[in-house]
DNA sequence: ATACTATTTAAACTAATAGTAAAAAAATAA
DNA sequence: TTATTTTTTTACTATTAGTTTAAATAGTAT
């Protein structure tokens, strides 16, 4: 019975997170104030602790929904009936798009042994261990149809996840580049690492 | 002049930027203390100060010492008399052999616009831009002669160095693999982006 | 209108820490 | 040894920010 309230405060939520994102984005977790966060919604800071535990508790579920989300996608994606080439181009370009749409979200998910302990830290690390298994199954399969060419699995999913994943450092919304246009380029050149020349 | 005394001085002062780089790695700039810097090198916090202006300064120094490092050599790279191909594998690789020995370092030179203000950023991004120059330079170099195929520099530089800029978030002293063959590994496979296949 | 609940606010509390300055200790020179 | 300078420590200050609490306000149902 998710009821009208519920739902509201599901979406206060959701608008605080967003918020709270950005200002952490630009000033970095510990560079930024619960009064920050809360100014930026024209509440006052005693209201955060309403919807949320504490400041951790706001950086986690930050943490959490794009987690979800990235997974989501990439899942769609290995879980279809793509050959290996069109699935590690739309595993990357899917990861862009998300990236570049959700920048300052993606910019406050680095270091997170500086930001989390135990449980919290190990669910955000297993994601990401999944995240990335998810690119190593995608390689593998291409390997054995033959269509990839790479001579160590590990250095190659880390040179395209490295690349995909420092792109919101530098992305920027008003820059010459779309999220579409870097996707593509990113796309085609890393995939030039991988496929077998025939 | 530079005296007995000068030379002790400095020696004292990258002893106390190489400790705090460490705990800067670990903790993060906001979430280190001046005491943990100190109390690392048996001393205590006021000491700091004897050869620091503050904290700011101690980072500001430590991201100093390694854009030095770095931008010479790029430089000897670029200005080798090697060919195009040669010179993007020496510098993909003396970063990597850099950045894998200074991890710290490293690790503690992301966000600066999070850290410094005015000069000091200034000072910090003109470097970076200097240093993603060079790389251009060697791309541009090897495609007038004909040995690379790329069809947008910019996006394959940043391909570049954000991959080789990323390894010392995931780059561990005690693991498999070592700075060298990262390296290696690194090299020959970014390598398969750009060279023209004849 | 009234009673009740949900939400927001303001103020107070607490703990932590960057930075300072004066005194103490150590090193050096006369 | 004594005087002087360099280095380190200790104790202190002022500020800042996360969190809590109790009261006030707004919203809802009867």
């Amino acid at each position: 019975m998710s009821s009208f309230r519920e739902q509201k405060i599901a979406k206060k939520k959701r608008e605080i997170l967003r918020s709270a994102a950005a200002v952490l984005a630009e000033k970095g977790y510990h560079g930024t104030t619960m009064e920050e966060i809360a100014a930026q919604l024209l509440m006052t800071k005693g209201s955060m602790y309403y919807y949320f535990k504490n400041k951790d508790d706001i950086l986690y579920h930050c943490h959490q929904m794009i987690m979800e989300l990235s997974l989501e996608k990439i899942e769609e994606v290995v879980n279809s009936d793509l050959n290996p080439i069109e699935k590690l181009e739309s595993a990357i370009k899917a990861h862009i798009l998300l990236s570049t749409k959700e920048k300052s979200m993606f910019m406050i998910m680095d270091k997170p042994y500086q930001k989390f302990t135990d449980d919290q830290l190990n669910e955000v690390l297993d994601a990401r261990r999944n995240y990335a298994h998810y690119f190593d199954k995608i390689l593998n399969e291409g390997i054995e149809k033959q269509v990839f060419e790479i001579d160590d699995t590990k250095m190659v999913r880390m040179i395209i996840l490295s690349a995909i994943n420092y792109i919101q450092q530098w992305y920027n919304q008003d820059g010459p580049q779309t999220g579409e246009e870097i996707a593509e380029s990113y796309a085609s050149n890393l995939l030039k690492m991988v496929v077998k020349k025939s």
